[in-house]
DNA sequence: CTGCTGCAC
DNA sequence: GTGCAGCAG
């Protein structure tokens, strides 16, 4: 082999070598920015009852007014979307709510479902995660066309993007208004709306994207659902990520702009 | 995946 | 009350 030759093999291998190790710099970073996020970051929203409940895999506010959760809050990583065929528990009321959490009995022939806040397919890594959606407190009364409808597409969306983009924050619940219709001995209040709130923390793309949806049945695309989170803040008096830097907060919550995420 | 109902014990 | 099977969208 000629010397020329041998200089252009070693000169690509090191071109070669450095963008390799540049590449997989990015995503330890990534990986690292992600983790350090989980560890430092209260990505909790504020509180309108004063009643937040801390679980293994998720939080919430409770509103013992409406009998369900005015915010479910949880970080949801790329690892926990794994397939396991988990048997169903029953449902429970939630112990740490010390005024009770509703009776499971109260959905029971209301015509409604048991619609869960935090998934249960967003919690199957572990058993007790999954058994831990199956509180009363983390449910709200959901019409069965919206629920395994265009909600389901939502939630299943949502994991779509939590594996694309690696790590989310969620928060998910009902408006929970004034008269409101109710379920049941408990007096559950129905919804007539609900939101998602999607918060992707890493670094250089910090983005985020809401949704409200009409509480019915719907066949219209995810993104005519999109609003802003300062929109979400006005109608339920809460502030969703009190704790972001300012700036970073300010741009993220005006923004109804969806371009960002992938509807593919 | 999202759920409910019926029946046995 | 709990466990399990079957069914629906």
């Amino acid at each position: 082999m000629k010397p020329k030759k041998i200089i252009a093999l070693i000169a690509l291998l090191i071109l070669f070598s450095v963008y390799y190790f540049q590449e997989k710099n990015k995503n330890t970073s990534t990986i690292n920015a992600i983790e350090n996020n989980k560890a430092n970051f209260n990505f909790l929203p504020t509180s309108t009852t004063g009643v937040v409940v801390k679980h293994n895999g998720y939080s919430l506010s409770y509103s013992e007014k409406h009998e369900q959760a005015e915010w479910i809050a949880y970080s949801l990583d790329k690892k926990d979307i794994v397939y396991t065929n988990r048997k169903r528990p029953y449902f429970n009321e939630d112990p740490k709510v010390k005024t009770k959490s509703a009776d499971w009995r109260s959905y029971k022939n209301s015509g409604y479902d048991r619609g869960h806040l935090c998934p249960a397919g967003d919690r199957r890594l572990t058993l007790d995660g999954y058994n831990e959606t199956f509180l009363t407190s983390n449910i709200s009364p959901q019409n069965h066309e919206f629920n395994a409808g265009i909600w389901n597409k939502l939630e299943q969306k949502t994991r779509y993007w939590a594996k694309k983009y690696n790590h989310l924050y969620v928060v998910t619940g009902g408006i929970l208004e004034n008269n409101l219709p109710t379920i049941g001995k408990d007096k559950v209040s129905v919804p007539n709306q609900f939101y998602k709130i999607l918060l992707d923390y890493t670094e250089p793309e910090i983005k985020a994207i809401a949704f409200l949806l009409p509480h019915k049945e719907s066949n219209k695309p995810l993104n005519n659902f999109v609003i802003s989170i300062d929109e979400l803040e006005e109608k339920t008096g809460i502030d969703f990520f009190p704790n972001l830097p300012d700036n970073i907060e300010n741009k993220l919550e005006a923004s109804s702009n969806y371009k960002n995420w992938s509807f593919r």
